[in-house]
DNA sequence: CGCATTAGTTACGATAGGAGAGTAAAGCGA
DNA sequence: TCGCTTTACTCTCCTATCGTAACTAATGCG
């Protein structure tokens, strides 16, 4: 038998969390900095600037449970912790970088929209 | 001359802001709705099941300060308020359709990465 | 006179997120 | 031997955001 057709439009789909996941801020700058190859934790980190640890953490365990990364812990010390896009985690890179370049080739035009919102709603306060 | 190199993993770049906002579970939702025509605020709640009036008010908000959508008020009684994608909003339709093909597409196999994740969680437990 | 309709707004409790300090375990220099 | 360093977390606390649900304005209709 086929799967009941997956809508986000419905509350009660699970594409609906996913969707959550996947177009989260840290998910897609995570994906975008792993698909230039695996890294450590703390390499990760540091590519995307500002991410706590509390939230590369928490990103990281839900894309690992999820498929889309693998965690590869090496027995040394101090720690030394791999993560690596998985085949399925591949297949996120090109949506997200989508994402990703969409909003540099429109916030110029995005600034400048917003700046005609907020002049006009002083003109009429 | 050019504009400063956007870049979302720089925190203090504006399109991290702006990946949170198309990235967001509304945002998709509500757009990618009015790819489909211009819609009526009463409309546009219903295809989007579950979303609460304040959030659609507030997202709609965002996205028309952002010149991705246009709001059009016609002065009846009860009101009439019509919403459409601006021209730049359009240009979001392709990268956010493309998020929800993915999820449609990936669903089953993350469903199964879950299982297998939380099966392995127990055994150690 | 009172109810229905439409597009909101407001108040409030729950939840998620960010900031920052704390932790384990081994290496290494003084 | 003491204690400082490194790495990958984990915990606590506080604030911001979100969802729920009730309330509102303004008119037509029975």
């Amino acid at each position: 038998m086929t799967h009941l057709p997956y809508d986000p439009y419905n509350r009660n789909c699970p594409t609906r969390k996913l969707l959550d996941r996947i177009g989260d801020r840290w998910t897609v700058l995570i994906v975008g900095a792993l698909g230039e190859g695996p890294q450590r934790f703390g390499e990760i980190a540091r590519r995307v600037d500002g991410v706590s640890q509390k939230m590369l953490t928490q990103t990281l365990r839900g894309l690992e449970r999820d498929g889309l990364v693998r965690r590869t812990v090496f027995a040394e010390m101090p720690p030394r912790v791999e993560y690596a896009l998985t085949p399925v985690g591949q297949t996120l890179r090109e949506p997200l970088r989508a994402l990703e370049d969409w909003a540099r080739e429109y916030m110029a035009d995005i600034e400048g929209a917003r700046d005609v919102y907020d002049d006009a709603a002083v003109n009429v306060a």
